[in-house]
DNA sequence: TTTATTTATTAGGTTACCCTAACTTTATTT
DNA sequence: AAATAAAGTTAGGGTAACCTAATAAATAAA
């Protein structure tokens, strides 16, 4: 049906939350060849052929938006990657950032039936390593677990998708501490004496209060 | 290092026994294009392409013959092929044919760790579920393993790979039984009373004598 | 050994996906 | 509004794998 370079092309779109809701909004030319690395001119040849097949709404020097087969298919092709990973991790003891690479080409094997059992043999995970939701058939996302840093679990690992405090002088406070939205993390540590939390983000090991705990939202 | 379409090449030809040695010798052009369900002619561009990347020897209007690096190629893609049709079939409960077609896709991801992992994972197992043998790590072939049909348990799923009596009588009774060489069979009773073997192949249902059992050998 | 047949090769064409360089349209400044 | 910058498109090429049709070499048959 489609080839992987198509997928990419899709999941690339997705990714820039080329989506008519819920997204960004459209995507431009060069936007989406930066994000695949290719040269713009290869790009606009190949929008010809992703408009052709219904998959996005594109016109003549206008921005780009995937239709909702489009849509479907980047969410598909997703879920295939985000299994992968979670079957690399689990299974088969890749570490995070192994993953990635290995999932990029599976993620293009074409067999629905082989999807759907891989999915039931890992027991239905709702989320990838990286603490990304897993779409599940239908394309539908797992609504986001949203929980504060203090209630998270030691080993937890996911990002930091929101904060309950607003106030610039908290958010200021998060930036000196190299806290910003969608970082990755991972908690080592819940120190009973005065609910500290340690975790570890990039390589690095830090100490936060349970007050600045219980303001970040991870997923 | 190589594309899917040289790997299938590769494991065409040694399919084909292309082997300087242990094989049928070397293979031709139209045959090649015939296991490939190609046309001659692309056979003949590509194979000058694996000519120069030094996977085949052949000479204008010559055979072709794969060198020792082709032979290891193709052994590699082989293994990682055997390996997946184990995993789908003994991890996520495919069928006996529904693996090949999927594996057909999962031999080309390239990652030596993956294929590493996987073989672990799976308990280092010797024969796929067709009772083809997994070439290790290092290309070698397990010894196969040739036993009697009458000393095989139950359940036991193989191929017929020879014959202890030889005599031509023998050969056209298997002939009459419609059992030949490289059939594949499985073993479904024991019958105490007489040890006569009830066997499947192909979907037919058969019982053979103890006779005829101790002089079939099965992998 | 000449002829016929099979097998292998060459020539020229197609599609998918990529490129650079030149150009046009849209957006941003001044 | 005119000039400049940014974004998008067209034109012309390249490589990998495929194709058909025509041709050449090797093999088998008369």
């Amino acid at each position: 049906m489609f080839t992987a370079t198509e997928e990419n092309y899709l999941k690339a779109l997705f990714r820039l939350g080329a989506l008519s809701e819920g997204g960004k909004g459209p995507a431009g030319t060069n936007e989406l060849a930066l994000e695949l690395d290719i040269r713009p001119a290869t790009v606009n040849e190949m929008l010809k052929k992703l408009r052709e097949k219904g998959l996005v709404e594109h016109r003549r020097y206008g921005k780009i938006l995937l239709t909702e087969s489009g849509r479907l298919h980047a969410v598909e092709v997703i879920r295939k990657h985000r299994l992968w990973e979670t079957f690399l991790y689990e299974k088969l003891h890749f570490s995070w950032d192994e993953v990635h690479d290995v999932a990029e080409q599976l993620e293009h094997i074409r067999s629905v039936q082989l999807t759907d059992r891989l999915e039931e043999f890992l027991g239905y995970p709702s989320v990838d390593p990286h603490g990304d939701p897993i779409p599940d058939k239908e394309g539908r996302m797992p609504p986001e677990v949203r929980r504060t840093l203090a209630e998270s679990d030691e080993g937890h690992a996911g990002r930091i998708v929101g904060v309950c405090d607003n106030s610039a002088e908290f958010l200021q406070y998060l930036d000196r501490l190299g806290l910003s939205l969608g970082l990755r993390l991972t908690i080592t540590r819940h120190i009973p004496f005065d609910g500290s939390v340690e975790l570890e983000s990039a390589g690095i090991r830090m100490i936060i209060t349970r007050k600045v705990a219980e303001n970040l939202l991870v997923d």
